[in-house]
DNA sequence: CATGAGCGC
């Protein structure tokens, strides 16, 4: 193989992993009574179209709790702790009074006190992909759906919501004596206290309107340009539903400001596929 | 020339 060739095999997974997270998450409905699951996923085809996969399969209905060889041997053991003492039959549930520390999460950079961090189920679980409810307002995942979100309806800052317990009784008192209770990203020392930023609302204001796109400029192509000037929270390009080619223009968000700022004054007028882009603040989408 | 899609438990 000649040196310096890049390897489809390459190619693609690099792009795949750079754009899953631009993707919306997947979703599972059902099985319902019938047994018929549904799963909703998007992904990029090899154009780098964005295509919503829709998948329905019939998942085999259970033989009415059945038991496995295991749980049925459990069931000739003998009672033991607690339960040895009561008498057979009276109660099926025990009540354990026994206390289960939970671990709370650390913020990023400060030091395990614990060595048990890898078998935590919460890391687990915001780490792996199993989490179907993201909230569409407030971004956070497996907490609440959208429309409870405590910061939807919300015009200024709630105090319920943002500032800590003050007069919880002596338990909450006692944690933040110690100093171990979370404290949010945005009441901690040093954090930004500009109160014209409202963080709440969708990262939707650094949005960058791109237009005279060429035809076949696709989404993976735009973050290719306009990654370099930092981290890139969405791109979009706006497709006509019927014909499926591009109408030519799209939209790029970026985390930060300043980068957006730099990427307009950058582009804008840049030369890209035999046409000059125009690249400016987009005016926020209505609804 | 031109201002996006989605909405559930």
């Amino acid at each position: 193989m000649a040196a310096g060739k890049i390897r489809w095999g390459e190619l693609e997974e690099d792009d795949g992993g750079d754009l899953d997270f631009l993707l919306p998450p997947r979703v599972v409905i059902g099985p319902d009574e019938n047994g018929i699951k549904k799963t909703i996923e998007y992904r990029f085809d090899d154009d780098g179209n964005k295509v919503k996969v829709t998948t329905t399969t019939r998942v085999r209905k259970l033989a009415r709790a059945r038991l496995s060889k295991a749980a049925i041997e459990r069931r000739s053991w003998g009672k033991f702790g607690d339960a040895a003492k009561e008498d057979a039959g009276s109660r099926l549930t025990m009540v354990s009074t026994e206390e289960i520390l939970l671990e709370r999460p650390r913020a990023p950079g400060s030091k395990a006190d614990e060595p048990s961090a890898s078998g935590d189920p919460l890391a687990m679980a915001s780490k792996g992909g199993a989490v179907l409810m993201v909230c569409r307002t407030c971004g956070k995942k497996g907490d609440h759906w959208t429309s409870k979100c405590p910061y939807k309806d919300l015009a200024g800052p709630a105090e319920t919501v943002d500032r800590p317990p003050t007069s919880d009784g002596p338990s909450a008192l006692g944690a933040s004596a110690k100093g171990s209770s979370y404290v949010p990203p945005r009441l901690r020392a040093g954090a930004p206290t500009d109160s014209g930023h409202d963080m709440r609302r969708r990262n939707d204001e650094n949005s960058v309107r791109v237009t005279n796109l060429s035809e076949d400029t696709r989404e993976p192509d735009l973050l290719e340009l306009f990654r370099t000037f930092g981290p890139v929270s969405r791109v979009y390009v706006a497709v006509d539903q019927k014909t499926g080619s591009s109408r030519g223009f799209g939209f790029v968000n970026f985390v930060h400001r300043e980068d957006a700022e730099k990427a307009i004054s950058k582009l804008n007028g840049y030369g890209y596929d035999n046409l000059i882009l125009r690249v400016e603040w987009a005016t926020p989408r209505p609804n």
